[in-house]
DNA sequence: ATTATACATAGATATATATCAATATATGAG
DNA sequence: CTCATATATTGATATATATCTATGTATAAT
């Protein structure tokens, strides 16, 4: 996962909403009305939410009928999570080992 | 560290601007102008940059003397990464595992 | 065929964001 | 004191975003 993956995911994430989809579909895959029972947004709202999360790559849907289900695409999602852990913090707490 | 918090970071973090000065902290303190020197972008962008990161708590200032030095704060960092981490992926695949 | 349900799209609005040029501030050097 | 340097702030602009209401579309049930 390149710099530019890396933020377009992040920007996704970056709002609480969408943090909370993230979570909901991490037990497996939701329908849009089960996602909208537990978000205090109007159904539009979330289908722009369920769109920006598509696109970067991080959630997949699937049509059923007249139902939509999502979920976590979990490769795209654990090479972020890959990326995200490989950034490391040259803290100077390290000193105090060293002493 | 809840929702908000992580949102605010994942927003943050959701600019390859930012991404790169993350990534460039990683291996300790710097200060503006050799961020600057790094980036495409003009300096009062990149105080800008600055502030973001500095007021979702990812990053420290510290003031010496015309010097602005940046660090990153590594307990923010480290707390937004076990975050991530934590967000679980109940992912399809293993039914290959189980077959 | 009609109606209800699940979801998407369009359009509007208010707010946030990224960026720059211009200017201000603060510090150190001479 | 004056000037150069490092950074911050201001103000402007263009674009993106989150959200809503209203409407469209597609499927299923009667």
């Amino acid at each position: 996962m390149n710099e530019n993956e890396a933020a377009l995911i992040c920007r996704a994430l970056g709002d609480s909403n969408r943090l909370k989809i993230v979570k909901l579909l991490s037990d497996g895959e939701k329908c849009a009305c089960c996602l909208l029972e537990k978000l205090d947004i109007t159904q539009p709202t979330l289908s722009h939410h369920m769109n920006v999360l598509c696109e970067c790559g991080l959630v997949e849907a699937r049509k059923d009928g007249k139902w939509s289900h999502y979920t976590l695409k979990c490769r795209t999602f654990e090479e972020y999570q890959k990326y995200i852990a490989s950034l490391t913090c040259c803290r100077k707490d390290r000193k105090r080992v060293l002493k």
